[in-house]
DNA sequence: ACCTGAACACCGTTCAAGT
DNA sequence: ACCTGAACACCGTTCAAGT
């Protein structure tokens, strides 16, 4: 908003340096060929520039990847009609979609703890649903981040390899089959229940889960006193 | 495991390579340096060999990260006296202190889903607790993955940066301070709720935080069905 | 079968020097 | 104030050659 005027030296046609345009390459660096080719190095490229001209916008590699989830999250809506829990659900099913499409972000997610003007909108948004809902504002100030917590570290769990983020022969892909594997052939020794029931803990598809799991939190934000010490009843 | 050996003292007379040795050297390279440290080459130069030898054990960095969770997992227990659901918030934080005393491991261990024996005794044990309680099966069967997941998530969220994990001028660290500077400085006309609740939403030492968040997970896997589609009673 | 040195193909970040 | 090339100090993984 401050320059007007482009000055454009070398080169025809390229702009200035400014944090917009770093975050705007790193976006189509990120839809070209997934996460792991976000690097300053890789995105000062995209911008014929060399990479340490980064470090004048962006603090380091973890911030430049905050500000793309964010950038990310502007179009994370609910629908708009419906009842406030189904609401609340659309909306976060939205941001899980954006994190499972790039599931490297949302493994990065959780530790970079994005704070952009979005990131705080879709934080908002959560919290008037859950008000609307009726549920005490502690209990869902509370419950915001459990929300947010769980559809963030489900697709961080779950989403596959993605574009171009190693789908090496072994990568993280396999996760979720070798977990399988693991609680299929568990010992009926050491770990019997594991054994017993490993088919209640393997069923189910991922989005009955999902929606389970959410509604379960609902209900147990709505239900848990903050003050109480006493036990929930259960 | 003996450690506490500043020297490689292991393979002393230089006995084959293996599995175990790999990951008692690599829990040492933990302990002393954290998991920034604990690559195939610092692990390596510990046995005195060449980073290529542990290809012939260890499939790669991940699998070597995994073993060394599933490892410290061997120590976490709960308390033995008490109501199920004290005994099982005591496992829960047993865990969460493993994962908090090495927080790259617990930003690792969503991807990683380590399923060693160990955690697979934890998963048993979690499991026990929540049928003790009288939780329905099915329920606790998916709950589990619920409540480990959380604890691990937030480890990975609010753990400081820790011994040698790059503790910069604005590394992990800080991510919980500028979360909140952020919320505080929330516009109240583009995030009202966010403004209007800042108080909230930041407030409770994080001890009181996590106890509300597991009992009101518990609340929410006792009471959701799992099958009925019907909305649960708020 | 296991072990190894060396190489390949990358990283993030810093810094002195330019403009 | 911004930009740059070059350098520093690392990575994971592969591979041909050894034993």
């Amino acid at each position: 908003m401050t320059d007007s005027t482009p000055r454009r030296r070398v080169r025809a046609g390229r702009p200035a340096l400014s944090r917009e345009h770093i975050v705007e390459a790193a976006l189509s660096v990120l839809r070209a060929e997934g996460l792991s080719k976000v690097t300053m190095r890789r995105v000062a490229q995209e911008l014929d520039t060399g990479q340490a001209s980064l470090y004048a916008h962006v603090a380091n590699t973890a911030a430049l990847h905050a500000a793309i989830l964010d950038e990310l999250t502007a179009g994370v809506e609910s629908e708009r009609s419906g009842t406030w829990d189904n609401r609340l659900e659309s909306l976060l099913f939205a941001y899980s979609r954006v994190l499972f499409t790039y599931p490297g972000l949302a493994r990065s997610a959780l530790v970079l703890r994005p704070m952009g003007q979005h990131t705080l909108r879709l934080i908002d948004r959560v919290l008037e649903l859950l008000l609307e809902g009726g549920i005490a504002p502690d209990r869902a100030a509370w419950g915001v981040d459990l929300l947010l917590q769980h559809v963030t570290a489900t697709a961080a769990e779950h989403a596959p390899p993605a574009p171009g983020e190693r789908a090496d022969r072994e990568g993280a892909g396999t996760a979720d089959a070798s977990l399988a594997a693991a609680i299929r052939e568990a010992d009926p020794e050491r770990t019997p229940r594991v054994a017993a029931m490993a088919c209640e803990l393997l069923s189910g598809p991922h989005e009955v889960r999902e929606s389970w799991a959410i509604r379960a939190l609902l209900h147990g934000i709505a239900g848990t006193p903050v003050r109480g010490a006493e036990a929930a009843p259960f």
